[in-house]
DNA sequence: GGGATTTGCTAAATCCTTTTAGCAGGTGAC
DNA sequence: GTCACCTGCTAAAAGGATTTAGCAAATCCC
């Protein structure tokens, strides 16, 4: 008889079945129609199995057919739409590959980041993806070294396969319909994110693409890269009014996160900008709502997850290289489900 | 020698110092003091280990110790602050136990919600937090049977241990100040949420029980329960105007989500809506920048996380009790850091 | 010097499942 | 009768770490 008071384990269920702890376990992963057994043997395990309420452990699994099942996502934090749309996404494609995510945050803590690492690396994760991390390159180094397939999302800094928004285009696109019909003469000012950083650098490249074009001097606009804090983005729009300077007509503003600054920015001075033009590299519904001229961009988060799956998949390219996938700039916010059926 | 092109194990790793897999395992663990094992075999182990590049299975050692060292929650979505934060606060503590966080959304469907309750129970979780899951009562049931401690965020319908927000009293204090001020005939309305739902009921009594108390006759006010999408809350709210009633000048929204739609609707009406105010059962940093006069509350995520992590502690409440953590009606929404430090 | 104690370590069991190699008994062919 | 083959199942190893019980050698005490 099973041991009382325990988990039923294969053995109970065996015994229980008067068969040997192989058959049930033959009998259980579906391996039975090669294996000779006899249905009328199959049909009594599976029956016992389900009236035990027969659960295998999958840790001693796991330990013997050497696979975590793990798939691993690092984001800085959940509070956006773009790393909220990433987390959703890794769950969806990592359940079809019977994966179960892990999906943690940084913080934007070093240290934090880190750990987050080790962790995953110590759970052999069989697929790690990074979005938005400080030090990609350590963390690929780490990976290469454990024999663990890592991605950087948006991150080419890396040393590993990265994917990455388009984001040379989707700010010139994004640029472009910011300047749409303004006067030539109209100033242009460039808000957020960190010089040096890749994605910003390519933004800003695309937004100098689109003023060329138009006529404008791209040398002539104004590039204020504070970083993403709100609080940070906040600040550089005073200054800016406070060093007396007239505020251009249009502004994009780079990520959310900075847009969120400079939304409470605007709240307090909305009387001082009339005509004022806005777009951001980036979306959120409320933000969409203001009711400020703004042209926002959704960055494709699901086809972003799903290229990294692809490669893991091994349909994709090689390791080292980068591969670019469109944003879109939202045309029209009240469309239905613009924003997700909740 | 280690065999090698594999990982070492602690048997390469005892090999390495010349002593057992015993002695390496106890060094490691820290159990050494304890052992009498000297401290040169002790140092001996640990520089081997850390130049071999030692890391400990997880797996067998999960396996030998009967410990998965992972923690579930369960939430909807990711797709904002109130989920977002419950995510990132319950990342935290379960951190700060040596737990694995296991972070998973249903999107609100329920087979999805049914298959990541049983993957949790799967992976025997030391402990799972439901967070606005359809089903608590059942997946209380099986955690019990499967003997796993489980606790219902928000949701008292379930048979185990909640955490609720004070919903009464936050619906309370917030149409308070909603109405303070607003002659005594001024109509109000509560939008959103869903009827026979225990948040929405207990929001809807505070919110009449605080009209009653400025002398308005509660039963008056209008209740439309719409649902939690934005997309139903913006034609609800169409759907009065075309009836061509007034719209009252005082909103109570119930959900940020429900607030989506109505930010939406006020966005095509703006000028229809003189001097309305708002007030919404929830906190986004974008909804506050509306120019519409918004009193919003923001859910104490970190305590309702907190109070979870007691229970499973062990020092809380027994089992089907419920604990209320109050709510705070956000008073100014541009102090720093208010959006958090990104 | 001999019994008692301490020191430092290890053998082996254990956690639970999966999988390979092969056993015993029966059937069929010639 | 013998050989080959099939059927239906099982024994046992493997996976890697932890932990208990206990062994051998050294030290101590009188």
């Amino acid at each position: 008889m099973a041991r009382t008071g325990r988990k039923p384990t294969i053995k109970d269920l065996a015994q229980a079945a008067g068969t040997s702890p192989a058959t049930a376990s033959l009998v259980l992963n579906g391996g039975w129609r090669n294996h000779r057994i006899n249905p009328d043997t199959a049909e009594r395990v599976l029956q016992l199995a389900q009236s035990l309420g027969y659960r295998p452990n999958q840790r001693a699994r796991a330990l013997r057919l050497n696979r975590s099942s793990l798939a691993g996502l690092i984001v800085p934090h959940h509070r956006n739409r773009f790393f909220a749309g990433l987390t959703e996404h890794f769950e969806a494609e990592s359940h079809a590959r019977g994966l179960i995510p892990l999906v943690a945050s940084t913080q934007r803590d070093a240290r934090i980041e880190q750990k987050l690492a080790d962790t995953m690396i110590a759970q052999e994760v069989e697929f790690l993806v990074l979005a938005g991390t400080e030090e990609p390159a350590r963390i690929n180094a780490l990976c290469r070294e454990a024999g663990i397939r890592c991605v950087n999302v948006d991150l080419p800094g890396g040393t590993g396969f990265s994917v990455v928004t388009d984001n040379h285009g989707g700010a010139r696109d994004l640029t472009r319909r910011l300047m749409a019909g303004l006067p030539p003469e109209t100033g242009a000012l460039f808000l957020g994110g960190r010089r040096n950083e890749y994605a910003t650098e390519a933004r800003i490249d695309g937004f100098r693409t689109a003023l060329a074009e138009s006529g404008r001097d791209p040398d002539v606009a104004a590039i204020h890269c504070c970083g993403y804090s709100p609080q940070a983005a906040c600040e550089a729009m005073g200054a800016i009014l406070d060093g007396g300077a007239t505020l251009p007509k249009a502004i994009l503003v780079n990520s959310i996160t900075a847009f969120e600054g400079f939304a409470r920015f605007w709240q307090g001075h909305a009387a001082d900008l009339p005509d004022l033009r806005v777009a951001c590299f980036d979306w959120d519904p409320f933000a969409a709502c203001l009711p400020i001229e703004t042209i926002m961009l959704r960055q494709d988060v699901e086809t972003l997850i799903a290229r990294c799956f692809a490669w893991f998949d091994g349909t994709a390219l090689r390791d080292g290289e980068i591969e670019v996938v469109p944003a879109k700039v939202v045309v029209d916010d009240t469309r239905p489900g613009a924003t997700g059926a909740l």
